[in-house]
DNA sequence: ACAAATGATACAATTATGGTATCATTATCT
DNA sequence: AGATAATGATACCATAATTGTATCATTTGT
């Protein structure tokens, strides 16, 4: 069980690399040429990285991408969410039904209090930490 | 990300039901009657159960499974390392190839502390803690 | 106008998870 | 001893999530 799928793994990396270019614009060519991360991957997750308002896009020659953020202001738990959806290490669905003893489930409790703590954690790293 | 699979969740199910029978023999049938759970599947995971020295199994007429240890010396953290292999939220995994920054990665460091607190957490709740 | 970049989107491959089927083996009961 | 009721072992299949590819449209700088 991973905390941190590829997608995220990757935008990390790029993320990581763009923020270094400082104010410089950064194409995909320069990054794929850099993290060897297959290129149409790399596209598509930094397109989705624009629409949530996490890199800037600049079409047509001489584009790329920039930051949208300060390194500080940007989370992991928000790139986590980005790419792997809401944080929930709980389901308590059975067979397409929610399980019926949630409401009293020790289990769900306890592991309610791992994820507040894991989130919390998450919540405190920023991109800027991993410069 | 689910902390827990549909199979761990199934054997918690399956371990409460027989550790609430106390020293009865439950079959497969009994359980399959008051768990819903697909019956081969289940199966399955209790002849798991049954090799990692969880539960104790009896053949023939009037077989069935038993508790191999006491409630409290039955750990969740144990039955998701059996169904879900080693706890591991981190894997510095990149194409294959173990990822070349693992020494000094502050993410890496970061997770091993996150899931040093999680193993500890789930190390601390016992199958007679959802009793 | 052209070329170099991203935007949108649909598709394909791989892997993990969830589930099924079948035959062999063992133990009990008569 | 033989029939039956249980688990043991194992191989297979289905579904969903993850990972990766391909293609055409749109925008922009020269």
């Amino acid at each position: 069980m991973k905390l941190i799928t590829r997608d995220t793994d990757y935008a990390l990396r790029a993320l990581c690399f763009v923020a270094k270019s400082k104010d410089r614009v950064v194409s995909v060519s320069q990054l794929v040429d850099s993290l060897k991360i297959p290129r149409p991957f790399l596209r598509k997750n930094l397109q989705l990285l624009n629409k949530r308002g996490v890199l800037k896009s600049y079409k047509g020659l001489g584009g790329g991408f920039k930051l949208a953020r300060k390194p500080r202001q940007l989370f992991i738990s928000e790139l986590i969410r980005i790419f792997q959806g809401p944080f929930q290490l709980n389901e308590c669905f059975l067979k397409k039904r929610p399980c019926p003893h949630k409401k009293e489930c020790v289990l769900k409790k306890k592991i309610d209090n791992i994820e507040r703590y894991v989130i919390g954690q998450l919540d405190s790293i920023t991109l800027a930490d991993l410069l």
